[in-house]
DNA sequence: CATGAATGAGCATTCATTCAT
DNA sequence: CATGAATGAATGCTCATTCAT
């Protein structure tokens, strides 16, 4: 994010292969750019988890909405990123709008509601919505790892694992 | 972090009841006022630390660790989101130093050591490395929900709760 | 004047119903535009003045002169005005090209040759060219009274009375 | 105008000795200074005009009007033509503000009130207003006369015979 | 010839940094 | 040491001009 803001119109425009002023043929400004690299991603990434909600068991839907995120961050890389970063800057109020919050409003809900579907089949003594979070933050410290070892491996090959801690905790059963 | 790079000398200076020039007088650019602000705050997290660290035995020095930053949050607030956010954007290389850096090995350096001692207490099929993200992870789900909730309860006393989920995991023992 | 020059191309495509590129057959430069526009109407008030400069008698023809003079003004208005604003603008010099010059300086000639024919007939204690910027004075006067009440009654209709003060002057006879 | 317009922040700050960015520590904008300049314009030429209001005869006080605005030509040169300019132009709106509009009023009133009160020293067979337009004319009239002349003499000197012409008119008495 | 998307030089404006007081 | 006005390099944005279709 930090990085995005701080980017240089010329340097996006050199990066897209165009000069700077055909950007302005299509964005009023560089927010407007900014926030249209950001919906494109949402959108490409909304597609891709359209089918993976679709999943019956709530369990094997968040496994499955956990390998599409990870998916989607081996494809995509750094722009996923930018998801990831504005989604832990809440407090950035410049670089939310409506549309960002309601889609991370939108990612949690997913998992939220495969949490209660699920029932006894999940803890009951923790509010779904906590579940929620920590669901979130084993897949965030898991993208951490990876982009802390240079995106070197595929994140997805480490869903089953994060899934699996995520289920069953750090202490051996 | 981008609230930081964003704000302009002359607001830090107004903030701080200085001119802008009386800043230069201690710091020699923007740059190292940011670096200071960082690194008091990561002196001041470190020796609240240091005492945690001593605990015998390692998951209880894990759950106490997690007490430990619940806390430091719960009281500086802003301050140490800071971190969070430098530490949650490793692309942003500008925003990192070598310090900086340290700092985030070395808290990861405490919890990984942790869960090696652990040995048993702990899954070991799992990279002690992987555990170690993990913890980060849900922390850092955890601080998420209460930011998102506009920090108004206290951190401190969802500890347990996450501790006993980063154990145990989302399913019912 | 300002008017035209702060125009956009874009605007004057648009205006002429024609796209931007299809200008730069026709000119070579925006510059060319504004001058072409302006020959357009240098000659078109030329032509409508040739008549004029035939009435023999030269007070007559300056009575004339002033009529067309105003008739076209209240014919083609903003247009001309374009002239005027040149006319005055003389310390521009980018807006002031030879064509343009000349066509000031015949206009200025014109009146003048006939307030030298009328020898006796008018003053001979005024330098006749003194007496040609003032025959231009009131008529600029009459045109920013005109201007100034929103172009909404017929110029040409003062025509005679402006006349009568330029020849009487202020006072009663 | 179109000169002022034209011209680039950085050569104003230039010509004024200083950096780019110091003018705007006391302008906001472009069109501010560019607005600063002319209501300074506008005070100086007040103030020059105060004295010269108060005399008594009507048209005595059009007389010093005249040579008052000649005197403070010679003296401003390029700043008063700015005011001239702008006051030939009130169709472009961008350039005329409210103080701008309300000056011009108010020199015309100046003019129109003293035309009022010569009664019967002036001609009562045209409006006021026409007659105060006319002098406006006039007095135009010598200073484009003055600037095409590439303003070598001093146009005060004139300030009589104008003054002669409005009231005599153009033919022999 | 007409088109209009692409171009990039040019300019207004910002803001970290300096330094005379 | 504190000050804050002056600085000018840096950058977002505009718009006259070009040229492939």
């Amino acid at each position: 994010t930090t990085g995005f803001h701080d980017a240089k119109i010329a340097d996006i425009a050199a990066e897209a292969g165009v000069a700077t002023g055909t950007l302005y043929n299509y964005f009023s400004s560089k927010e407007e750019i900014f926030q249209s690299i950001l919906e494109d991603g949402r959108l490409a990434l909304i597609e891709e988890l359209a089918r993976l909600v679709q999943v019956a068991d709530p369990v094997e839907r968040l496994r499955e909405l956990m390998r599409g995120l990870f998916g989607f961050l081996d494809q995509h890389g750094a722009l996923f990123i930018l998801h990831m970063q504005l989604g832990t800057a809440p407090m950035d109020l410049k670089a939310s709008n409506a549309n960002d919050e309601a889609f991370r409003k939108q990612l949690l809900q997913i998992v939220e509601s495969a949490v209660r579907e699920a029932g006894a089949r999940l803890r009951c003594d923790v509010p779904p919505e906590a579940l929620a979070w920590a669901f979130g933050g084993v897949m965030h410290g898991a993208v951490l790892r990876w982009l802390d070892g240079g995106c070197k491996s595929s994140l997805t090959d480490h869903a089953d694992l994060i899934m699996n801690l995520f289920l069953e905790g750090a202490m051996p059963r």
